[in-house]
Order: structure tokens, then sequence, then C-alpha cells
DNA sequence: GTGAAAGCGCTAACAA
DNA sequence: TTGTTAGCGCTTTCAC
């Protein structure tokens, strides 16, 4: 029956003060724990009436007073499709989190009017700084609306460098991927890489070129088959795979590598006793689920996503070269055996 | 050399009305497209005022003056681990968008106390409500901090039914997969369901049985087997399906019709020639890859986030029931064949 | 120790 | 048609 009732009025910290008998100031200074010398018994009261009345900052007056706002935004090109921008996703979020951040996100589907209303959107919410990010390792042309603002790529990069990147090291992963192989005594690894031209395309091939080179090996143009990278890419080249006579595979990702376990099994042949492979990515539906399990390379996704936001909040440098390269991490499963001597 | 150089100031409304020499209210005037009639003069030099400085609007503070916000926010169980949650953001993000909202994610990794601060994080943002959804589908236990702000459950249902509820129909999906198989004549028709209690389960088992029921046919129970719901539970129960000497099989999910497809192989079998196959979720990297592509049933996650924005900004009811299903859309691939006579 | 008061950038009466 | 003014909920000097 009080004048609490019917609309739900917002408590605020004006309530609490009468509340509690003190001035806005007083409970300012014990909801925000400043340093401040509040005596004992105040404080206690503030908090009882906090309790009382269900009281919540309203953080967005907050920002507005002090200026800062605790937002960060996050647009990605394609969230839906691959699992991929929601680990990016993942990472920034917990990340932004720790250091009492909160993400907004927007989705563009690649689309430039969508990305630059995203963009405007979140800067009249005054993002502390926008991570733009892209589901697959690549260049891009910075949209124009992000100039001016704090910004850093993630899975991505521009041209010239201009803004901060975060990207995987393709190069190190490629190379990781056919040390696997390697080292477990396979001398003819074949390389079934994308024919996409990207920077993963020739990460990994120098990856791969810089393994076989520490193991004394020569790079053999001929082992390397460039297919569409996905299943069918994958299961169309068995026959060329097989006839390079290769005891290993390392494929651009899973699902070259599906579609060559694929292939394998329509021609009776087995994995990892006839041929031995190695994948990329990490698909967790994929790699882990494949019979045998899938040896593969991750790409550190939440990794980016969290570097991206240290380095938004300059927490974290990019190199000198404004690309931090993000480490992609060997997993081993089960597609791999020791080369036997033929 | 202005008082323009040095700290990047922010440029305010006041500033363009100083620029333009109008006040503040003309300005906001014209900004907001308010009916208000403003001389075409003067409409003029606010315009050119704000492109000279670059002025844009501060939604904080703008939602602060009118009281309501245009924050959406998704609260997530699992963003990271398949592609699932990020076609509920997708959605709920373009869903948003258009009614002039922007959307807070947060994961929550199913942890009940990052849950609790990112919903508190979010009141205190003051979201206009919050959506709260899981990455598959299942009944939930609200979250008490979500108590007395506006929710929307997405893909997932609280026991009572007390908070609208957003979820697939799995019935008639379920029913529409086994209609794929028996339209095309099959009468032998397994199903491997999963064997994990779930809403998915049962509706999918009831839409089976309805199925059958439309085509006079009478429900076997010997014909549905429960495995392990991915890869490992299909391959293992290749045997079993083919022992009862079933034409067509519909798969609990497109993983275990993955499986299925590996048994097959090992066994010298084809799909669809020797066993017509239907999946369920359409997972786009599985489904639409395999070999032959997977027949299946879309689980419609994105429109599960639109229609929970719907609902949560009042544009949309939910049931009596409180809950709204959404249909989940058949997909026909090429792993269904006629059946032929025996 | 605590409070008064100014003001963050904006909207919305109300005056003029 | 345009300007004045009073806040929105909060932080933050600066007095007392």
């Amino acid at each position: 029956m009080t004048k609490n009732e019917g609309v739900h009025r917002t408590v605020t910290m004006r309530d609490v003060a009468r509340e509690a008998g003190v001035s806005v100031s007083t409970v300012s200074h014990v909801v925000n724990n400043t340093g401040a010398r509040i005596g004992q018994e105040a404080r206690e009261r503030v908090r009882r009436a906090i309790d009382k009345l269900g009281y919540r900052p309203n953080a967005l007056a907050k920002n507005l007073v002090t200026g800062s706002s605790r937002f960060l935004g996050l647009v990605a090109d394609a969230i839906a499709s691959t699992p991929f921008a929601g680990q990016i996703i993942h990472g920034a979020q917990e990340e932004a989190w720790r250091h009492g951040y909160v993400l907004l996100v927007a989705n563009t589907d690649g689309n430039e009017a969508a990305e630059a209303s995203a963009i405007s959107m979140m800067l009249e919410h005054k993002v502390r700084g926008i991570l733009y990010s892209t589901w697959y390792h690549r260049e891009v042309k910075l949209p124009a609306a992000l100039a001016g603002s704090d910004t850093v790529l993630v899975n991505c990069y521009s041209p010239q460098g201009e803004v901060p990147a975060v990207v995987p090291d393709e190069v190190n992963g490629g190379h990781d991927a056919t040390r696997m192989l390697l080292s477990e005594g396979h001398r003819r690894v074949a390389f079934l890489n994308t024919r996409a031209l990207s920077p993963a395309r020739e990460g990994r091939l120098r990856g791969y070129r810089r393994a076989l080179e520490d193991f004394g090996l020569v790079f053999d143009p001929a082992k390397v088959v460039d297919v569409q990278p996905d299943q069918e890419g994958g299961y169309a080249a068995v026959g060329e795979i097989l006839a390079l006579g290769a005891t290993a595979v390392f494929c651009h990702n899973d699902r070259v590598a599906m579609g060559l376990y694929d292939g394998l099994r329509d021609r009776g042949l087995r994995v990892p006793d006839d041929l031995s492979v190695v994948g990329f990515d990490n698909q967790e539906v994929i790699a882990a689920h494949l019979q045998p399990p899938l040896s593969t390379v991750a790409l550190p996704h939440d990794e980016l996503g969290r570097h991206g936001v240290r380095v938004l909040l300059g927490i974290e440098e990019a190199e000198q070269t404004g690309r931090l390269e993000v480490n992609c991490p060997p997993v081993p499963r089960r597609s791999i055996v020791a080369a036997t001597r033929r």
C-alpha cells in the first residue's frame, strides 16, 4: 500500500540514503568501497538499507559520470556456421569479465552495411574498444567506421598492420603437425593443403617444409597436393595420396582428414595402419570422434579472443609487427602409428 | 592548436549546439527526428556542425534519462563447444538489432557462480530483459538471480512453466524425420534413439510413433535401440540394426548417423542403397558433407533465439502453457532412397 | 566521518 | 520555431 506499490519504480541510491538516514555520497562510498572513512555504524545502516530495498547500482549512470564505460564490443563475421566464432566470443567474454568488462556482440554475416551500423551502435554505447573478428584467418580491409576507435583484430589482420592483430601461428602449427608424423619415423609424408590462398595455406606449408628440414629431409613439391578444404577435397585425393606412396599425411584441416578417412575405408584401407594422418583445427565434433580419433593441431580460438581483449585493454602488447601470433597446440590422438620399415 | 587538441575530449551535444548557434534541445530534436518543427535552416546548420565535429550521440546518457535501456542480455551455458549456441546468439542478435537493441552476452560454462554474477552484471546495466539459453534442449532450474527480471528461456524450460520458454518442437521433428523414410516406401524403420533421458529423446520417439500410426504401421519396441548419442553410439549399433532387417533408420542425431555410416562402410555396405538413413540436428559440418550427404531435420537454433527476443519484447506470446514450440524443418539430402520390394 | 553541490550528456516539458 | 530548465542516477571535490 505504500508508494512502492504499483509501477516497479527502480530503487536508487537516494532511496537507500533516505532509508539509512545518510547522504547519497555516503552510500556511494560504501557501495564502491572507496577509501573514504565511513563509520562502522553508518556503513552497517547502509548495508541493511541496500538489502532491504534490493538496491542495485545503475552501471549506466556510473559510466556516464566517470566517462569510462565497461563495455567491450565484439563484431564477428559469422558466428553461426562453425564453433570457431563461438570460441572467440567465449575467450573474449571470459577475459573481459575478469577485468570487469561486459561484452557486446554483433554478427555481421560479412555484410558491410550491417558491419558499419554494428560498429556505430557500439561506439554510441561508448565501448572501451572493439574486437573485430573473422571466423577464418585472413586479411581484412578495415571498415572505415572503425577509424578512430580502439580496435584490435582477432583472427585477421590488416594489410599494413596499422591495427594490432591477434592471429594463430600457422607456421608453428604446420611444423608441429608435420613433426608429429616425422617423429614417429615417417619419411614419406604428404601434405593435403587447401587450394584457397590464405595465411593458413602459406603458413602451414612453411611449417611443413621447416619440419622436413629439421629432420634432414628434402622438400618434394610433388608431395603437396592442393585440394578443396573440406571432406569432398580429402575424399577426392585418396588416389593421389596412395599413388605417392606416402605412409603419412598432414591434412590442411580436420574436415579434409575426415574425407580422407572415408576414401580410405572405401578402399578397404585403415588409419593408422595403412596411413597415419594428422589434421588441423581440432574441430571437436570431428576430430575427437572419428574412427580412430584424429591427431591434430588446435586452432586456439578462445585464446585469440582472450589475447584480443588483453591487447585491447593494454595489458599485453602486440609485437612491433603489430601482430601477436598465438601458438597452436598439437593434440595427439590415435591416427598416427610408428612407421614400419618397408 | 585549438583547445580541441590534446586529450581527445568527446564531442557532446552542447558542442554541436554551440557550433551551430542553436540550443541543445534543437540539436536533440534534429538528431532524434522528433516531430518537432525545426526550421530548414537551423536543421542544416546542425547537420553541418555534427559532421564537422564528428558528433556521436551518447547512448548511455540517453538511456539514463529515458529510463529505458536498449540492452538485451543473453546468458548461455556453453557457447564454444558446438555451433548451437552460436546460432542462438546469431538469431537473437539479429532480431534484437531489428528492434534497436544490442545484445550483451555472457557464457557461464554451466558454473552457477559465473551465472549469478553474469546475471547481476546484466541487471546492473539495466538490460531490458534476459534470454537464458542452453546448448541442448533440457529442463533447467531457474537461477535465483533471475527472479524479478524479465526472462525468457531459450532451448530450455522450467519445471512449472513459470517463465516463458522457446523450445524446438521435438515431436514434430521426429515425426517428419520418420515420415521422410516412410513416404519413400520403407516399412521396416528402426530408430536409433539416445539413451540420455531428455525432451529430445521423448519427443522424437513420440514423433516416430505418430508417423508410424499415420502410415498404419504398428509400433515395434524392438525397433528402437538406445545408444550413446554420438558417433561411437551409431557405430556400435550397426550390427543390431542390420539384425533387425531394417531398410531405413532414423538416428537421434547427425553424429549417430555419422557413426552408422562408418560402421556400414566397414561392412562393405552403402547408404542409401543398403540402408536409408535420416539424422537430426542438421549439423552442417557433418550432415552436409557426409558421403552421401545426410537427410536430416534441422534444430532451428537461430529461430529459437529470434523468437526468444520476440517474446521478451512482447511482440509475440508464448502459448498458455508458457512454451513456444518452434518447428524443426526437414532438410532432405541424399541418404534416402525409395524402398525396393524385397 | 559525513554531507552539499556540481555536473556527466542527454531528453522533455514548458516558455517564449 | 527555438530556447530554458529541470532532472535521469551517480561520483567526486570540498566544506564542515
